[in-house]
RNA sequence: GGUCCUGUAGCUCAAUUGGCCAGAGCAAUCGCCUUACACGCGAUAGGUUCACGGUUCGAGCCCGUGCAGGACCACCA
């Protein structure tokens, strides 16, 4: 048997026929029928934008982690795979290949048409990306696989959107936006990356209308003064009370704007820590339709918004400016137009300057929001959206107040949230009483590690109302239809119009389509057509659409945000809005694992719409593992060439060896940094890092080996216990105690701990010592029954306690096992039921552990270490064995003699004088394991002096500080007895070697 | 501006609620192709735990201050 394993592991030609077995016995699928406590794990969908990349192996490494391992603890595991079609970084994707390969834009092609390459893009990465996953040995239910676009899941959008519609949720608003002025749609507001920008602040002096003088505006801005529609003041600033009522003339547009007050305008103090204040005059210049603040101030005020700007930030007079500025203003005006922002900025400072106005310009550090997409700076631009209210109270659950602490509804979107991670055993004031009418739910959301939780809670607390829409083609359409202003229907008076109203009002009573009304809703009973936003709930209701058609209405050109269809994921990949089986055996699935930038997008949302939805928790726990950092700490990307990629390190490594790898690497902080080299055969970028993945995988192949030709030329007998030897005892106690660790490593996500506890139990305990240790036994006939039973036990079991981090090797080489030695196990020390498969082979159970039997073999362990560190000290020949005699007290003489004399010689090569106990003169002394060890002809008085010299001032330092610990009273009072016991035998133990040095 | 994280051997990381001599892997040094494994075996060396102060019988861990790096959030005067 063992010829047929080759020397070195060779991934390639095991990982393949393990990956195989598992799908074509559909060993990943599970039903809801089945036998077992539900577990479930969705993926994190990843997008079709490319293939994936390290942090995706470490992400499904995690989850295929805790699918495998709920599977063999018996559960009914089910992981959900799938891929998001994520909008903008799609169509992105896909504009740039075809303007590279075509030379075509998108506005080149019909909708459709280019919709249809997007499609094929996604067919492809989807299918690269499964592939991807499939290799790594992902686990997942692949009869479940689901794309946030395909028919199932465009079903639960639209059902969603429809009931957050009638619901009031989403409504319809005219905001000022994040505008990506290239890929020229609105961002919500975590699709904005703030960038540190080296700007300045140009002081501007805007003349009073009455010619009284002037007064200066900081910004650094100027290009937006176009749209001023006042200057504002603080009330309080001394200059206010005299400028009351005055206005101004502005530069260039000679529009004449008021001079209003306003608190939010901060006071000017070059002394002031603030920047602002520091830079300040203030007066501060409004432009209601560019900045966010100035907008807010403008309704306050009640301020015209004037639009200066084109979708591609151009200044534009066809988005809303007044044609009457061009009449009466200065001819830069007309010069001005069509130059986008930038020019527009140099231009407008330059007018200032060539009329004396341009008071100063001062060098500034600022930050600006910049596109995720684009990285273009972010236009604050007006216009309209469909936005998801996340603070208001849920019209169709009663009023109960707001989450304490915060003025966010209980019954709202983000109050579901916020509450999520509260204790439910901790009502909410006033929320507890029967009848109040509060959501509640089952459970707690879990956020590990817990110091995340605050982030959660912090942005929740300062949510603002979610935009929705998006201006690309590539998504969700939005499913809301609304008047076309040339439709060619005349609404005032006709008999047909009024029978299509009328069975717009039976679909609405029949659910099938909601219906919102503009501020000029005129009838009570009719629907003020110019201004309604109609959803459809369904797009098989052709009655509904032919309807909508015939009063001359259309659909929304947009789509939705991307992250929409990902909020649904837990629900969208059982079915919902079914209740089908899956849906209610495993959502809330268990744990959710992402990482920490995904939290705001995409844990958010879910938890918002499985609570509103369905009124359960997504997932109980969320665990948010590290990101991969390069060698120096940066990100890998592909523009500074530093990432690694999957499949390089499955080809060069094995993918058990990245996902031990990067399994060991999962400690609870943000980042890791994995160093990053170039492989000089293949070319590709790797990192020595999983070297070690790689080793232990060989490692335990050759341990295999070894087990293997053995355990063919022994012939089985039954267990009995009676018959261990002390190295047979010791590895059993010391396995379980690996359980056992491993285990509650496991439990507690601390995936390195797991990945160490299993290495250096398979590497360190049963490699370097019980393989070796046995090595007689199993030659002797007597004896290699019984250790057989234990080495094919404890291999076994290591098998299933690794299987769920090295799925591949583990698997192969248990179906090895099986054909050699089917019956395995140790009756009431290590149990290990029969299958076929170690996939849905049992995972150990806790089994006892001894420690008399492990001190006494760490007791052998100090021994051989010492006497080989001595043979390294001599050099003596390593084929050489030497004579040793060794002196200890009657327990551990009686144990050597009967349980370790044989081990010793072997690993310590050295041979037990046959002679009496007497001690000759030439010999060299060492004490180890509470043991002197006599060795006979390495006499070096020397060296042996010099060794314990130092040994005695070890002993003596060591003992004057346990002295020093045990003589104060605060310590032997106030510490735990177990460690002044403790102290108190160190102590001993150190005066007895000194004595004996 | 706010919140959070990190700083431990040359490198990458550990060190349970504060409690044995601060541990691994890689790299280094010495010796070994010992019949499972050179992707290996045996041994060795390597630390003022960023700095200063505090709490404690006891601090890598807790508190304070500072230094250095990083992440996230925030309305761009």
């Amino acid at each position: 048997m063992s010829s047929e394993l080759p020397k070195a592991y060779d991934p390639a030609s095991v990982e393949p026929a393990a990956d195989q077995v598992w799908l074509d016995e559909k060993l990943f699928h599970a039903e809801p029928s089945n036998p077992g406590a539900p577990y479930s794990i969705v993926i994190p969908p990843p997008n079709v934008t490319a293939a994936l990349h390290l942090g995706h192996a470490l992400n499904n490494t995690l989850q295929d982690i805790l699918t495998r391992w709920h599977r063999m603890k018996g559960d009914n595991a089910c992981w959900f795979p799938g891929t998001d079609h994520a909008g903008i970084a799609t169509q992105t994707v896909v504009e740039k290949r075809v303007l590279a390969e075509e030379g075509k834009r998108r506005t080149d092609f019909q909708r459709d048409e280019f919709v249809k390459k997007i499609q094929a893009w996604k067919d492809e990465y989807e299918q690269r990306i499964t592939d991807q996953l499939k290799r790594m040995g992902c686990s997942c239910d692949w009869d479940r696989q689901a794309f946030t676009m395909d028919e199932t899941r465009a079903k639960a959008v639209r059902e969603a959107f429809f009931r957050l519609f009638e619901d009031g949720l989403i409504y319809r608003g005219k905001r000022l936006v994040n505008w990506d002025p290239v890929t020229q749609t609105a961002l919500a507001d975590d699709e904005v990356e703030m960038e540190e920008l080296d700007g300045h602040f140009y002081y501007l002096q805007y003349p009073l209308e009455d010619g009284s003088g002037h007064i200066t505006v900081a910004t650094t801005r100027p290009e937006t003064m176009l749209g001023d529609t006042a200057v504002a003041i603080n009330p309080k600033d001394p200059r206010a009370a005299a400028l009351r009522g005055k206005k101004i003339l502005l530069p260039i547009v000679n529009r004449v704007i008021p001079i209003i007050e306003d608190d939010y305008v901060v006071l000017p103090d070059p002394n002031s820590d603030d920047a602002k204040a520091q830079f300040a005059t203030g007066f501060l210049k409004v432009t209601p339709a560019h900045d966010p603040n100035d907008y807010e101030i403008g309704r306050r005020h009640d301020l015209p918004i004037i639009n200066v700007f084109s979708p591609t930030a151009t200044i534009s007079k066809e988005h809303g400016w007044p044609g009457e500025d061009f009449a009466r203003g200065d001819e830069t005006l007309q010069n001005l137009l069509g130059m986008d922002r930038f020019e527009a900025r140099r231009a407008v400072v330059d007018w200032f300057r060539s009329e004396k106005l341009l008071e100063d310009v001062k060098p500034y550090k600022h930050s600006v929001g910049h596109s995720y997409r684009s990285h273009v700076p972010i236009e604050p631009y007006l216009s309209d959206q469909w936005y998801v209210a996340t603070t208001k109270q849920i019209a169709s659950m009663a009023d109960t107040g707001t989450v304490s602490g915060t003025a966010i509804a209980r019954n709202s979107l983000a109050g579901f949230a916020l509450r999520a991670t509260r204790s439910p055993s901790v009502p909410e004031p006033g929320g507890a009483a029967a009848g109040s009418g509060a959501q509640s739910w089952e459970g707690q959301l879990k956020i590990i590690p817990e110091r995340y939780t605050k982030t959660y809670e912090t942005w929740h607390e300062n949510i603002r109302d979610w935009c929705i829409s998006r201006q690309l083609w590539w998504g969700h359409r939005i499913p809301v239809w609304s008047f076309k202003e040339d439709a060619a229907v005349d609404t005032k008076q006709d008999d047909h119009l009024r029978d299509l109203i009328e069975v717009l009002i039976k679909l609405q009573r029949e659910g099938r389509i909601a219906m919102q009304h503009g501020p000029r809703k005129t009838e009570a009973s009719a629907v003020d057509l110019q201004h309604s936003f109609i959803c459809v709930r369904s797009d098989d209701d052709k009655e509904a659409l032919h309807t909508l058609e015939q009063l001359g209405f259309t659909q929304d050109p947009d789509v939705l945000d991307t992250w929409f269809s990902s909020g649904l994921w837990p629900l969208s990949t059982m079915g919902w809005p079914d209740e089908t089986p899956a849906l209610q055996k495993w959502n809330p699935t268990n744990t959710l694992c992402t990482a920490r930038e995904i939290i705001t997008l995409w844990v958010s949302r879910m938890v918002m719409f499985n609570l509103y939805f369905r009124n359960a928790l997504p997932f109980n726990e969320v665990f948010i593992h590290a990101m991969i950092q390069d060698g120096e700490g940066r990100k890998m990307s592909k523009s500074l060439g530093n990432g690694v990629d999957p499949l390089d390190i499955i080809q060069s490594h094995g993918s058990d060896a990245m996902r031990f790898t990067l399994c060991a690497m999962t400690t609870h902080t943000q980042d890791v940094r994995m160093p990053v080299e170039r492989d000089s055969r293949t070319g590709k970028n790797t990192s020595p890092k999983f070297d070690n993945g790689r080793n232990f995988c060989n490692k335990i192949w050759n341990a295999t080996r070894f087990a293997m030709m053995h355990l063919s030329s022994v012939p089985a007998e039954g267990v009995d216990e009676t018959k261990w030897s002390l190295a047979d005892r010791w590895i059993v106690s010391r396995f379980n105690r690996t359980v056992a660790d491993a285990t509650a490593a496991l439990q507690s996500f601390r995936y390195d701990a797991y990945a160490k506890s299993c290495y250096d139990f398979f590497w360190g305990d049963l490699c370097d010592w019980y393989l070796e240790a046995i090595k007689p036994a199993m030659k002797d006939p007597h004896r290699a029954g019984q250790t057989a039973n234990v080495l094919a036990a404890v291999l076994d079991g290591s098998l299933r306690l690794m299987h769920p981090m090295i799925p591949f090797i583990t698997e192969f080489i248990y179906w090895r096992l099986n054909d050699l030695r089917p019956q395995r196990g140790l009756p009431g020390k290590l149990e290990l039921a029969a299958s076929k498969r170690l996939i849905n082979a049992h995972f150990p159970e806790l089994g006892e552990t001894s420690d008399p039997v492990e001190k006494s073999f760490a007791q052998i362990q100090e021994v051989i270490v010492a006497l080989r560190n001595l043979r390294n000290q001599h050099k003596v020949e390593p084929k050489r064995i030497i004579d040793i005699a060794i002196m200890t007290n009657p327990e551990t003489a009686w144990m050597i003699e009967y349980d370790a004399k044989e081990m010793i010689e072997l690993l310590a090569g050295c041979k037990f004088d046959a002679g009496d106990r007497n001690i000759p003169a030439d010999v060299t002394r060492v004490l180890a394991g509470g043991c002197e060890i006599y060795i006979e002809g390495l006499v070096d008085k020397a060296a042996e002096e010099q060794r314990n010299t130092k040994r005695r001032e070890e002993l003596n330092k060591q003992i004057s500080a346990l002295r020093g610990r045990l003589s104060n009273e605060s310590y032997t009072k106030k510490a735990p007895p177990h460690l002044v016991k403790q102290t108190q035998d160190q102590l001993k133990e150190a005066e007895e070697e000194l004595a004996k040095l």
